[in-house]
DNA sequence: CTGGATCCCACGCGATACTG
DNA sequence: CAGTATCGCGTGGGATCCAG
């Protein structure tokens, strides 16, 4: 977070990856891509529920920042391909990273989650 | 991420933790945390920038998932700490995870965004 | 000092229709 | 098939006022 400066603040490098993080598809996309090259279409149906306009935007971002590569291929009907880089492959470690961490803790998170429905605490 | 599933959804659990971490105050007031119990009024210091709704808000989420435990002393005028939990100081680790992760990469991503400002390239 | 209640806006995102 | 443009809503979040 780079937050070890004084105060912690919302202008610290990590702040532009915890928005990526946290957008709604940005992460499904990158682990859609872990496999290999993925076409346009396939990504639509493999993050089930996403949006055209999502997906594109998305996509262009990915690109922007360098987490993806995309490849068109100059024929008709046209076909486009998005594939990792190497940074896109990081983010997706990352990304495995996190989701071990959710497997270990998330029956944890749970249980607390519904303790404390159960027991509302007032801080009055 | 659970995402193996098939297809790859915005319904799987890791979600939930990816809100959290995508929230705009949550991962920050933890790593402020990361020292010790903080008062209030203190953490709105040491987060720059937070309103005191928020402030309140993501407390009590973070409470409500027990990452967080508030500490109310019966004193005039009150007096609160809030303290991580184990799993508090586990969330925290992995924060400090993806800082590694955004320091060793972040240079990186800049550059390229830097060249695909400079080199707008057209998907038409 | 701590924290609740309201009002309000910005913007992330979805739905739809349209081009090559 | 891939991508763009437009419209509209839901909600995350800020500002402000009030209470113990």
């Amino acid at each position: 977070m780079f937050l070890q400066a004084d105060p912690y603040n919302m202008n610290c490098p990590s702040r532009e990856i915890l928005d990526l993080i946290g957008g709604k598809w940005a992460i499904l996309i990158v682990c859609c891509l872990q496999q290999g090259p993925v076409r346009t279409g396939e990504l639509m149906r493999q993050v089930g529920g996403i949006s055209q306009k999502m997906l594109t935007q998305t996509l262009r971002n990915l690109e922007r920042d360098g987490f993806v590569e995309r490849i068109s291929y100059p024929e008709v009907p046209p076909r486009v391909e998005y594939r990792l880089t190497d940074l896109g492959r990081s983010l997706s470690e990352l990304a495995r990273t996190m989701e071990q961490w959710v497997v270990a803790n998330y029956a944890t998170i749970l249980d607390h989650r519904q303790r404390a429905l159960e027991t509302p605490s007032d801080h009055a």
